[in-house]
DNA sequence: TTTAAAATTCGTCAATAATCGATTAATTAT
DNA sequence: ATAATTAATCGATTATTGACGAATTTTAAA
């Protein structure tokens, strides 16, 4: 759970729709205990600039400006020992079984997505074309069916079904897939990270479902990595 | 739990901090099924504009001018029965205990707090001046001892516990105040709305924690009202 | 109380956003 | 395949932002 990004964004979308945007600036450098000279002399630029922001001067700052001053905040921050972030990921607790989960700011399409993790793909291969990915979820199955059948969807699906459910951790290919059948939500694509073997009673219920099962065998923090970055490289 | 601001918050920030903003909003434009020209239609501008924001033309588009966009989406979706936004709402599950939290998107000073629901100042007066309340949360006390002692600490505490607790449905006010005294996390102001009466042992935690104890006997709906708008009233 | 640091105010200017509308291209429906 | 709808491109104009810096005010520390 990458509670840096979540509280930049909770941040950015609190000043943007706020009536007040420069106060909402003001109140979180103040949260960050950052002073305007500092957050000035950081960003190099005069303090004034910072001072005409946050009294509402400039009525509706431009998003790369409000993203810079964001920015800037956990920066400033984690040069000084991360104690303010650190705050934060003290207080958000991690749903069981859910290793990573994050939302991409666009949406990519089910073909790229397995490309990028080399995923083999098992089932479904049509479909891929007509799936896109808007996030995914990297799972510990072993925890999983506990935490699937939890009403608070989100911890499974975020903002969007339509996400990669990756689960790792499988010795028997047959319960996640299951999990998913059950449920009432239905994700893009499944993935099975290094399975020791795919059931074949899985492979029919991917079908049934429409939904594309992927076996990759990428070590665990490449494949962290490549999810992670996946909508943030160049092109 | 509002899940719409909630949402509307996500979305304005993702917009915000992602690498092609441009295509982040077409993303959820299509997420509410909306068509560029109906959304422009909607907002009585050309619908070139919008393809021109989202192909990326205007790299750094004014708070102003997403804010308008994302509550298109939302005032068009409810025109259509809020299709999309239930699909959301159902599937946030509502902390149990918690009737409504929210975030103040700037500080609001103790004092102006307590004034705005007519609250009565039991205890710690001279704090209020010092105290800051950077949101809400209105408690059921029936469950809330419950809730509190849960380790997910942003169900009660959101993203700031520089915050009100105000409780609701108490007979014997003592229980809210011994739940919030064996917590970690302590909040700016304690609130106790419309009790039958307010045990001894309360004001004397309250008065140890340095948390101002607050009466408030405005009706259930009024008192909601006046807290949810506190900070978007003019001036 | 005095001093230093931090914050505010505001005139100014170059760059960019917000918008229009004409034209072209792409997609969808029949 | 054709027609209608939707989306994209881009030149142009006006309004506003992003930034500077000087002067003033406010706040905090000694």
């Amino acid at each position: 759970m990458n509670v840096k990004n979540i509280l930049a964004e909770k941040i950015a979308g609190e000043i943007t729709l706020s009536p007040k945007p420069g106060a909402t600036l003001k109140k979180w450098r103040n949260t960050f205990e950052i002073s305007q000279t500092e957050l000035a002399n950081y960003l190099k630029i005069s303090p004034s600039v910072i001072s005409d922001y946050e009294s509402g001067r400039r009525a509706s700052p431009g998003i790369k400006t409000i993203k810079r001053l964001i920015e800037a905040f956990f920066e400033i921050d984690e040069k000084r020992g991360g104690k303010i972030i650190n705050r934060y990921t003290s207080m958000i607790e991690s749903p069981k079984g859910v290793i990573e989960i994050m939302e991409y700011p666009y949406s990519i399409s089910g073909r790229e997505f397995v490309e990028s993790i080399h995923g083999e793909i098992l089932t479904c291969e049509d479909m891929l074309d007509r799936k896109t990915v808007k996030g995914f979820t990297l799972i510990d199955s072993i925890s999983a069916i506990k935490t699937l059948s939890s009403t608070d969807y989100t911890r499974i699906y975020g903002w969007s079904t339509e996400r990669a459910l990756i689960f790792t951790g499988i010795t028997y290919g047959r319960s996640p897939m299951i999990a998913v059948r059950v449920h009432p939500m239905k994700p893009s694509i499944v993935v099975y990270h290094k399975p020791s073997a795919v059931d074949s009673l899985a492979t029919k219920l991917s079908e049934y479902e429409n939904i594309p099962l992927i076996v990759t065998n990428l070590p665990l923090d490449d494949l962290k990595n490549i999810l992670e970055n996946l909508a943030y490289k160049e092109g």
